[in-house]
DNA sequence: TGTAATATTGTACAAATACGCAAAGAAAGA
DNA sequence: TCTTTCTTTGCGTATTTGTACAATATTACA
């Protein structure tokens, strides 16, 4: 193993703060405007606590940052560049799924 | 919570399966060629069972593909595309740290 | 046919994750 | 100041994940 493993454990926490269905929701949500902690409660239907722990993963990772305003805290899509994800993610739904669970051999034509 | 979560759900679980370092080494190296088991486990240094089921997740996820051949199986990237991941990830990580932890009150200048 | 090489699966376990409820903090307003 | 609103944190719990070792295929080869 002559790999620079640490690097990889960053880039491994990034991408995992997006592997949550929640956190998806709420990211691709962020993209169009900045949003109370309430509001994307809203959107997920979650516990608000729930909620407000999801937004501090996305924030460790950098995805998001935030800003008070009185009473309530403001979310925002720090790096927009993580909704390019979704095309990729989309591609791969789209394929055929027959393919996904077969390894066959040599002789299959299933192979890719 | 007006959202198809089914779809979320879905979405996660792509991006989950990249969400892990040794899976991400995996991946990347795939970028190249396609490799046996045996290749990719010299390369994260874990054990072969360990490896072959964190294949598993990325073929399950239709991440990579897979061929027999005699006594191998030889794993390849079946969809490229996630690859793409990395150029974002990489701006994240080289973005200012300090930005991350803080949530501060509007006359913060740390905001983004 | 018997042995070695390669990969997957069964099992167990520790650590991490996701979650809600309850409590605590912080700001606004009566 | 007291109360209400909004958010975060403490805590307990159930589930998922990552891992290695042992056992089981499967194929190649002597």
């Amino acid at each position: 193993m002559t790999v620079d493993m640490a690097r990889f454990e960053k880039r491994a926490e990034i991408i995992k703060a997006m592997g949550n269905a929640a956190r998806l929701v709420i990211v691709e949500d962020l993209q169009n405007n900045e949003k109370t902690v309430g509001a994307l409660t809203e959107l997920v239907d979650l516990d608000i606590s729930t909620v407000s722990r999801h937004l501090l993963i996305l924030r460790h990772a950098g995805i998001v940052s935030c800003r008070k305003n009185g009473n309530r805290v403001l979310y925002r899509l720090r790096t927009p560049c993580v909704l390019n994800f979704f095309d990729c993610v989309e591609r791969i739904l789209n394929s055929d799924d027959d393919l996904k669970d077969t390894c066959s051999d040599d002789s299959c034509t299933n192979c890719i």
